[in-house]
DNA sequence: CCACCGATGCGCT
DNA sequence: GCGCATCGGTGGA
């Protein structure tokens, strides 16, 4: 990396409403260490969920235990558990009166391939894509006991690095994966040059019952 | 390549 | 109980 690429992003950079939170992170570096050794991921797509505006955010209906990480400060970390087996994270914005995170979709494995390797032995081709919101945590080992660490503390499990800047004529936006509501606004974020980006699902309820 | 659908646990109504 | 900010395997084109 060169210039600034490679520090810390600090707390003001990342106090941001959340679509240009979005924005900022695209092409930055999210670093995780554990017991098995340390694996970074530039990121390539991500997800805008504005507080209590928003519908498809879970701040939309206030306050609760879980959400509770994004009324705190900026430039933690929240992690959700969804479908019983996944765990998601978002980068949290700005928090007064307007709670806001980011979703982070999607990235490029850019260090500790071999500790990947033994972490998704199963990953289809070369195992360096984090494809998708649930197996880019796998491939980091983020779950509940990361959630609501200080991405901008060095001494973090988890850390966020400033990254080269994917250029704004390179930014693609489009609906959110798997959002029900909301479906009009396209707060999904990604890098147009990207193999790694997530394939599109439409949100929504499912078949409720097979005709019989 | 694309579309479907089961597994799975928990937050919220 | 319902429904999800999902994934991976299967089966068809």
């Amino acid at each position: 990396m060169s210039g600034e690429a490679g520090r810390l992003f600090t707390r003001d950079e990342l106090a941001l409403d959340p679509v240009d939170l979005a924005h900022l992170l695209l092409g930055s570096v999210i670093e995780a260490t554990g017991p098995d050794g340390t694996v970074g991921v530039r990121l390539v797509e991500v997800e805008a969920y504005r507080g209590e505006d928003d519908p498809a955010s879970h701040c939309y209906r206030g306050r609760t235990p879980r959400n509770a990480v994004m009324w705190g400060p900026a430039g933690h970390l929240y992690v959700y558990f969804v479908y019983g087996m996944h765990f998601c994270a978002n980068v949290v914005g700005t928090h007064e009166d307007m709670p806001g995170a980011v979703l982070l979709r999607a990235g490029e494995v850019v260090s500790g391939f071999d500790v990947v390797r033994k972490r998704r032995p199963n990953a289809r081709g070369t195992g360096e894509l984090a494809k998708g919101p649930a197996i880019l945590t796998s491939v980091l080992r983020v779950d509940r006991a990361q959630n609501g660490v200080d991405l901008t503390d060095p001494a973090s499990p988890v850390r966020l690095h400033v990254g080269e800047r994917v250029p704004a004529e390179r930014i693609r936006v489009g609906p959110r994966v798997g959002v029900a509501t909301a479906i009009d606004t396209p707060w999904r974020f990604w890098d147009g040059a990207s193999p790694a980006v997530s394939t599109y699902r439409r949100g929504g309820k499912r078949r409720v019952r097979p005709a019989r």
